[in-house]
RNA sequence: GGGAGAUUAGCUCAGCUGGUUCAGAGCAUCUGCCUUACAAGCAGAGGGUCGUAGGUUCGAACCCUACAUCUCCCA
């Protein structure tokens, strides 16, 4: 049967995938006689849909579990979905306004049940979606964060760290999201740069009629909640006014005017509106001056009745109303426009308010410190090392955790209030009463009588716990699992959850386990298009991954994107590269067509032994290279490498020197190490290429029921014998096949018209010996051995030997004579400067030994080069 | 404002402790080829005063200093 020229990834993908899986090649369990291999996914939103970052996040995971799995370790990828707490209740709220239901017209457990039906509905898609990628995870341990085991895991941990003390309740300053109507925590808050508006505002000196104190402000409807204005004791501008009062303009409510060196005296008009409800630095100035708090904003950005003015209208009308009713009063000096940063939460995109809220809190300190060690120790080691700089800065200033969010999907906290207004803090609501009793002495207390809090916990607080909590190692710390994959080896991921995610992991890690929950962090880059931008929805500038792999092949996408992905660099993303994959499959399976059309004759001589003992030696030569480039986590170079093995070497240099001619015979011998070779290459490429290697495996030759490439044993090395001289003998040889090349280009020769060519070397014995090859390569009819040059041929110089190519009416002398003139000058110059260096003294003395060794060999062969040309010249 | 990193061919990046034929790769470009595996291909070629200015050294893309530009993190 012939084959298609072009390879078609469809017809086979489905199937190696279902053949994986009904082989239980993906299943790992812990194994005594194997060393374990682990990584858990990033837990991807359940509610998602695969993107692009998705794509190269779980390209690479995959590559790493692949392999490590053909090198023989248990490999053990743990797929799973996160709950993504503020996002999923975003998108279900936004549900069901379409369906014209208001949250709020619903109980809690009917808002969760509309929730669960989403989850059901929508959830794990994006786990299939991985499948046509050709993610080889485990799919008997698919987890979830909010399924009842991680469920039971996160309120052990909780009420675990309440007890030591680690998790507190209390009244902070939080990042408050309006729109989500929750707070937020500060990883959860995205600076952005804008040009904003300064009010100079005036406030009438108390007693002291038409005397005016010009205050700046940014958020003029804030100044119902002032309780002071803040001069600095320095600011002789002020003197005047110390110990005096202010009417709040509009409000007329008199408030004190203080003094404090915070107060930048260059900044706007060097008095400071003081707002402790409404911003960190105020509050902090107000608990030193003993000022009061009044919070003037609803949970959804609304001013309430604290506000006295404009109550009920949401912050930012109110700013546009204050500001022409302060215009009206002449109480508005002027506004200017100054660059601030403004604060919005990454999840709504809504301005935070900074807000006094009560919550629930996460020390911080204590578990940082070991987590900073483990990375500054090198014990996790973090893919490129640059984040190392990132990751010290923040665990040296890191905040306490604001655990707390006021939504409903997600793990309810576990703590109910008695009800004289205390608390207790157990696993279940049976334990809480059971406490509660202790704590009241009132044993007739009832589960009616104390009642939960209602708000759940940060999503982080579960996926932190991801990598023991997978292997259920905290309802049963002790079990084969946990023991034998924990820690986990690998962890990929995208440097901006560093902090949420990566930080806190090795946090948990360490205060239940013990141990680090993985030794290497590899830090992807954002997938980007090429410009520059960001992939996102909005900008519609994201190719959907699914069509991508329907028209390139997963294979091809999988290289694609790996062609352009340095650790931790962004990958500007260019359709061009899942081309160049494409291509590549193509390749791989026209070599494949090759060999397959070949007849054997067993009469043969063995007719290529120089060839196949090449590629041996170069085989292992990029063994070598690919698995430092794995080491390092270099994922494109180890690419490239097996690339270049693939394409150049094997196809257009290897396969070029054994390929019998049309319609002849191949010998038995070669044909055995050729398809030798091929199935190494086929190992060396699945963990990139899964689908193609395992296609062609098949069809290479017979295989067993569990012979798959997908679990055939990683090449090992094996250094030949005198590789070296292999090398630099087929190097000297493909130099002369390509100045044979070059002139036949040169001389617009086509490749079909055999060339006679002579040749004046002190290496005839290596030429001969390679004749047939360069025979072969540049089409040549006959090489035979001069001693003089040739006239009336075109000649080139390869190291000191020199070839001719007897050309009648394709010599233009004297073109020749200034193309080998040129040569000769640049020769002479490089040897100049290379005298230059060996007749310096100084070079000589503080150099080293080999590296003079180096400088005298250039100088024998660019004196033996220039000889050659010479010759070649005179010859013309 | 504080900190980190970067700046090498048109693009994306390598370049290990300063020292091999005067800096490499992939892509792109140019030239010639439909040569019976592959035009999603073959053969060959061109292209960089290594951000700028100083300095250290026998020798600097690499070390030091300053400046410029960009990116990221934090405030």
């Amino acid at each position: 049967m012939a084959l298609a020229k072009t390879y078609t990834p469809a017809d086979v993908e489905a199937k190696w995938y279902q053949r994986w899986q009904e082989q239980g090649f993906f299943k790992a369990k812990p194994n005594p006689r194997k060393p374990a291999y682990s990584v858990v996914i990033p837990p991807p939103n359940v509610t998602g849909v695969l993107h692009m970052g998705h794509m190269l996040n779980n390209t690479i995971q995959d590559v790493l579990v692949r392999r490590a799995r053909m090198q023989g370790k248990e490999a053990c990828w743990v797929p799973g979905t996160d709950h993504a707490s503020i996002a999923t209740e975003a998108k279900v709220v936004a549900l069901l306004k379409e369906q014209g239901i208001n949250k709020r017209d619903l109980t809690r457990e009917e808002f969760l049940k509309h929730a669960w039906d989403w989850k059901e509905k929508y959830g794990g898609i994006i786990l299939e979606q991985l499948k046509k990628l050709g993610a080889s995870c485990d799919w008997d341990r698919t987890r979830f964060t909010m399924e009842p085991e991680m469920t039971e895991a996160v309120m052990r941990v909780f009420v675990d760290l309440h007890q030591k003390g680690q998790i507190y309740r209390g009244v902070r300053m939080v990042n408050w999201d309006p729109q989500g109507q929750t707070a937020i925590s500060d990883e959860e808050v995205i600076a952005k740069d804008v040009t904003g508006k300064m009010y100079h505002l005036r406030y009438e000196v108390v007693g002291q009629e038409g005397q005016y104190l010009t205050v700046a402000t940014s958020r003029p409807e804030t100044i119902m909640a002032d309780v002071a204005v803040a001069l600095n004791p320095n600011d002789e501008r002020y003197n005047h006014l110390h110990g005096q009062k202010v009417h709040i303009p509009l409000l007329g409510r008199e408030i004190p005017l203080i003094l404090d060196e915070y107060v930048a005296i260059d900044f706007g008009t060097g008095a400071l509106k003081v707002t402790p409800a409404h911003d960190l630095n105020d509050y902090e100035l107000g608990l030193k001056h003993n000022l009061a708090v009044i919070d003037i904003l609803n949970n959804d950005g609304t001013l309430n009745e604290k506000a006295v003015l404009y109550v009920g209208q949401d912050r930012f009308a109110a700013r546009k109303q204050i500001t022409k009713d302060l215009q009206e009063a002449g109480l508005l000096d002027k506004i200017e426009e100054y660059q601030s940063v403004l604060q919005t939460s990454e999840r709504t995109g809504a301005v935070i308010e900074p807000r006094l809220s009560l919550q629930w809190f996460c020390k911080m300190d204590q578990m940082a410190k070991p987590a900073l060690a483990a990375v500054e120790t090198d014990e996790i080691k973090l893919h490129p090392p640059k984040f190392k700089n990132m990751y010290r800065v923040w665990m040296e200033n890191v905040h306490d955790w604001c655990i707390s969010r006021q939504l409903w999907w997600g793990q309810r906290i576990p703590a109910w209030y008695l009800p004289d207004g205390s608390f207790v803090v157990a696993l279940n609501e049976e334990e809480a009463l059971k406490l509660a009793r202790q704590k009241t002495g009132n044993e007739n207390l009832a589960l009616t009588d104390i009642h939960q809090d209602e708000d759940v916990l940060d999503t982080w607080f579960s996926s932190w716990l991801w990598p023991i909590s997978v292997f259920d190692g905290f309802k049963d710390p002790d079990n084969a699992d946990v023991n034998y994959f924990y820690p986990t080896n690998d962890l990929v991921t995208a440097p901006e959850i560093l902090f949420f995610w990566v930080a806190r992991m090795i946090m948990a890690g360490l205060e239940y386990r013990k141990e680090v929950p993985f030794r290497n962090v590899y830090l992807t880059g954002i997938v980007r298009d090429d410009q520059g931008r960001k992939m996102s929805k909005q900008l519609g500038n994201s190719p959907d991954p699914l069509d991508l792999i329907a028209q390139y092949g997963a294979d091809g996408v999988r290289t694609g994107m790996l062609f352009s992905a340095p650790a931790g660099n962004d990958l500007l993303f260019d359709i061009k590269l899942v081309e160049q994959g494409r291509n590549f499959t193509n390749k791989l399976w026209n070599a494949f067509r090759l060999t397959q059309g070949w007849e054997v004759n067993q009469d043969l001589p063995f007719a290529s032994e120089k060839a196949v003992e090449w590629f041996g030696a170069r085989l292992q030569e990029t063994l070598v290279q690919l698995d430092e480039h794995f080491e390092k986590f270099r994922m494109n170079d180890a690419l490239l490498t097996v690339y270049k093995l693939v394409w150049d070497d094997f196809c257009s240099v290897y396969l070029e020197m054994v390929k019998p001619a049309y319609q002849q015979p191949i010998d038995a011998e070669t044909l055995k190490h050729t398809i030798g070779y091929f199935e190494t290459l086929l190992k060396l490429l699945h963990p990139f290429m899964p689908f193609i290697t395992e296609e062609l495996w098949h069809e290479l030759a017979p295989r067993g029921a569990k012979e798959y490439v997908c679990v055939a044993p990683w090449p090992k090395l094996t250094p030949v014998a005198g590789s070296a001289d292999i090398l630099s003998r087929m190097t000297t040889v493909l130099d002369v096949v390509a100045g044979i090349r070059n002139v036949r280009n040169q001389k617009n020769i086509g490749p079909s018209k055999p060339l006679v060519v002579a040749a004046k070397t002190e290496e005839q014995e290596l030429l001969a010996a390679y004749a047939p090859i360069i025979k072969k390569l540049a089409n040549v009819s006959e090489l035979s051995f001069v001693h003089e040059g040739l006239t009336g041929a075109v000649s080139f110089v390869q190291g000191a030997s020199e070839f001719f190519i007897p050309l009648e009416g394709h010599i233009d002398l004297a073109a020749e004579r200034v193309r080998i003139e040129k040569e000769i000058e640049y020769n002479r110059g490089f040897l100049e400067s290379v005298l230059k260096k060996l007749s310096n003294e100084k070079f000589v003395q503080n150099a080293k030994p080999d590296v003079i060794e180096r400088e005298r060999q250039k100088q024998a062969d660019a004196e033996a080069k220039i000889a050659a040309l010479e010759q070649s010249l005179a010859s013309l």
